[in-house]
RNA sequence: GACCCUAUCGUCCAGUGGCCUAGGACACUCCCCUUUCACGGGAGUAACACGGGUUCGAAUCCCGUUAGGGUCACCA
């Protein structure tokens, strides 16, 4: 209790981050957060075939993006660094030594080196399932593990051991999938006379339909919710609650008060399926509540990709009208571009529907006529208006009101119709309603 | 195959022996709001895997079965 929790995330380079390794860091993260810790992020990138720059880059974008930002490791530097595997062979070579001198070792034909495990029952105190008894004492197949190939390089086991040792972890905090390796871990740090750090497993993510989540699984990669439009605040928070639980019914959460309520006693022991449509949900949820700047912010991004850009002052009214709607941010661009531009397509269907309709242009020269004489041209008076103008010629408002929308935007669905005038201003709305009568005519 | 973990609505969670005719959320269905599309509000469908115990009483404790997952690599 008295040393400094240091917990750490320990992904290997594979080309991408998975989300059950990405949830694993973020209880990692939140576990340090919440007791004052720190959190150390380690490549471990023994096996150098598959080591690249970009590789190593995913992993940065994936937790950055997150919010996950480590207090030790690459770009970071700390005491106990080089941060990366494949740097740290001299530490890993005097370990091996102990161990051999300590006749914990043999070589086999080939030349590889295995660690020998003693046949005996091995307890686990895990913090999150429990105490947990492994016997090993009348296995058919050898529990002994390879520590190091004949080319001298390092296996997993071992030089993660021995990384945790060196770097001063006190709570090792992974996948489930390790938890049959734990008591071999352990034999490990009693072989090299320390005592091992606390565990704690963290159940699967697994498919909505309990498969194994793969690389191509909706919502498998972290890149997928970069590219996919999403906030991160709400994805972290989905994934906060993916095994975890405050225990009671809240479920949109401000990071700081996850990090105060966040418990490792808290966590689940089942393996959590993954539902991208409640993912989706909380994605619309925060982007409801988000302020204006910062939904701006992540917007943006994607109307740059669609040529659109534009100061915030004429992009907020804009970007605010659709705000309720949006539940990815890639589909921002497509909801708001004939704001952009006065060559927007129409869509045939709503043409035919509304413009195509007998008397539909007339009404729409009678309420530009209307519009014309106004002075102000806010929502409020654009409404009354109209409704006033179809009462005095005894028509339904909805006679003007699609023709309208579907000659100012294009399209038969879109932001409430007279928000959309009033943003949109007089003079562009009288000048497509013009336009769209010329075009449309006969 | 051996060893280990798990088991409440389709999904995520609540429930730690009586407050449970099992609660919330997503999804789905219907209604209201809205002369667009959404948001929002309301209602509804829907679960304690099975079998034995223990107990006055079990979703909650124990055992077994079944099912799912994991590990047994010179992958991490």
């Amino acid at each position: 209790m008295s040393a400094p929790i240091r917990v750490r995330f320990a992904p290997s380079p594979t080309g991408y981050l998975h989300v059950g390794g990405a949830r694993t860091a973020l209880f990692n993260w939140l576990f340090a957060r919440h007791h004052g810790g720190k959190f150390i992020l380690r490549i471990e990138d023994t096996d150098r075939a598959r080591h690249s720059e970009d590789a190593v880059q995913i992993i940065y974008d994936g937790l950055r993006w997150l919010g996950l930002d480590w207090d030790e490791g690459p770009e970071i530097g700390g005491d106990y660094g080089p941060y990366f595997q494949s740097e740290r062979e001299s530490i890993y070579q005097r370990y091996f030594d102990q161990l051999r001198a300590g006749g914990h070792l043999y070589v086999e034909d080939s030349g590889a080196w295995r660690f020998r495990f003693h046949r005996e029952l091995v307890e686990v105190d895990d913090l999150i399932c429990g105490k947990i008894t492994f016997d090993f004492g009348n296995t058919e197949i050898s529990p002994d593990m390879t520590i190091r190939r004949p080319d001298g390089s390092w296996i997993f086991h071992f030089v993660n051991v021995v990384d945790d040792l060196e770097m001063k972890i006190t709570h090792v905090l992974r996948g489930e999938d390790h938890l049959s390796n734990t008591p071999k871990h352990i034999q490990l740090y009693q072989a090299l006379n320390a005592a091992p750090p606390r565990f704690g497993h963290i159940p699967l993510i697994l498919n909505k339909d309990g498969s194994k989540m793969s690389k191509r699984d909706q919502g498998a990669s972290i890149t997928s919710y970069l590219e996919g439009g999403y906030a991160p605040e709400a994805v972290r928070n989905y994934f906060c609650l993916l095994g975890w639980s405050p225990k009671d019914d809240r479920e949109i959460m401000a990071l700081d008060e996850i990090i105060t309520r966040f418990e490792l006693s808290n966590v689940n022991r089942k393996g959590a399926h993954f539902d991208i449509a409640k993912c989706d949900w909380f994605n619309a949820q925060y982007i409801q509540q988000m302020p204006a700047a910062r939904y701006r912010e992540l917007a943006q991004p994607w109307l740059a990709k669609a040529g659109i850009s534009a100061d915030p002052a004429t992009l907020d009214p804009v970007l605010a009208l659709e705000k309720m709607k949006v539940t990815h941010f890639r589909e921002v661009p497509d909801r708001v571009s004939f704001f952009f531009t006065e060559d927007y397509t129409y869509d045939p269907a709503a043409v035919e529907k509304a413009l195509h309709k007998p008397g539909a242009l007339d009404r729409l020269a009678q309420l530009a006529e209307c519009y014309a004489a106004l002075e102000a041209f806010d929502a409020v008076t654009l409404e009354a208006k109209l409704k006033e103008l179809a009462t005095s010629l005894s028509v339904k408002p909805a006679e003007f009101i699609h023709p309208a929308r579907v000659a100012v935007s294009g399209r038969a669905v879109g932001p409430s119709l007279y928000h959309m005038f009033e943003v949109l201003g007089k003079e562009r709305v009288l000048a497509r309603f013009h336009r769209t009568r010329e075009r449309f005519a006969a």
